[in-house]
DNA sequence: AATCGTCGTTGATGATCGTCAATTTTGCTC
DNA sequence: GAGCAAAATTGACGATCATCAACGACGATT
């Protein structure tokens, strides 16, 4: 949320240094300098693209703020989101570590700061800092446990539990608490987008919605959710854990 | 398929070390020398378990030949199948790495031999061998793509579209060609296990497979499939991408 | 050979979903 | 603010699915 980046530094972004999430994290003084000389800092709209599937990589990137969606499209028109990316998170370097094209494509899902680190930079990064590949490896697993996950929830729950817990996922990010205890989240991505996320058509996800609304667990109003009891939310998916 | 490892032999297995996809590959003597000390082989009978989900992991492991498939389970008693290991794929590395308990099961889905390599080996190779861990990397980034793959389709195919994307990629593994240009598939999986894969229920699989059967695409039979075009079984998945 | 448990298949039924279509709402540009 | 395109909602309908139940097939065990 807090913007460390500004126009005059020229040492590297510190989002991108600090935190356990980071890649970045704890490199020496060399390293830094060539961090610095590689990275350019640059601001995108909601809607804009940081990367494109099907282009070729041309370095990593490293969201500083704001959320980045990575998403995944077909021929068909169909439309995945299948990550999303915060402050700290490094995006991109699936494909600049293979020698690939763009597997997905990246968006601004909202106003988001995003740096972009050139390829010579990293490859002499990752020959001086063995640490550094390490730290790439730990985010893999990381992402390909996340979406393990993902894959069990996709086989086992309904579609109405796999949208209570989506919600539950954005609640910690996006949710902001009441006074009451009730929390709201500012949703920052469309219905459609959130059909893709939970494998369900648009419609489907409006009618979901609609039960969600008549049953008094949510309610929403455009891209913001009301959620009188997080915990009941919780509960559905809990039900089934304990049943 | 090729049994390289045999009792004798002190040097590290064959198997583990041959091929692009192996991340044991171009190991110095040193290395490998390291890894013959720390690496013991076992052989599995079907069902048979390599390692357990909620277990400490203890190092990894290399399959030698056969088949592993990696499991997730839940409390419920749900059973989802992620993915299949053959020979030269190492798993169990991500617990490994990260230095926690598994997050999945591993169990022979026939007859497999598969090598265990202790904990002090690969922390030993690791710090000597910077590329292994690149390799392990590409390795993870590897199945990371696979999983966006899939929940790509788990998103945007019909259940019959995913259970024949499904056969169309066993083919490739336990297919083989007879004379009049079918093919047939020795599945290794149970039915189950296959509507896990799908996202369904298995009855939902045997109704699926019966209207297969009335297609005439592909019969059934036990675990045997035999597919008279392996090309029209594909159209069947074309069609929606040049649609 | 008999038993048991698991797997696989099939049937019936209510619930849910996908699709097409019409309509309203929203957000953006000019 | 008018106009426009995309997004979102709602209805209707047929298709598909999950669930419960029954039954036969199979393998393992005793």
């Amino acid at each position: 949320m807090a913007q460390s980046c500004t126009k005059h530094e020229n040492h590297a972004c510190v989002v991108c240094h600090v935190g356990p999430r980071s890649v970045w994290h704890d490199l020496d003084e060399t390293a830094s300098a060539l961090l610095a000389g590689g990275r350019r800092r640059r601001e995108y709209g909601s809607g804009e693209v940081v990367f494109v599937q099907g282009e070729q990589n041309d370095g990593v990137h490293c969201v500083s703020g704001g959320t980045v969606g990575i998403r995944r499209l077909d021929d068909n028109g169909n439309s995945v989101l299948l990550e999303l990316a915060y402050a700290g998170d490094t995006i991109g370097y699936r494909s600049f570590l293979t020698g690939s094209e763009h597997k997905t494509s990246a968006e601004a899902l909202g106003p988001s700061v995003v740096c972009h680190i050139d390829r010579a930079a990293i490859t002499a990064l990752l020959a001086g800092n063995p640490a550094l590949g390490l730290r790439f490896l730990k985010r893999s697993i990381g992402e390909l446990e996340h979406a393990h996950d993902m894959m069990f929830r996709q086989a086992t729950l309904s579609n109405r539990h796999k949208l209570v817990h989506l919600l539950l996922v954005l609640v910690q990010r996006h949710g902001h608490r009441h006074s009451n205890g009730s929390q709201s989240i500012d949703l920052p991505v469309s219905r459609r987008d959130l059909a893709s996320m939970v494998g369900t058509r648009h419609e489907t996800i409006s009618r979901i919605i609609g039960r969600l609304e008549t049953d008094g667990v949510a309610h929403f109003s455009g891209r913001q959710v009301m959620i009188p009891s997080v915990e009941a939310l919780a509960g559905e998916i809990d039900r089934l854990i304990s049943a």
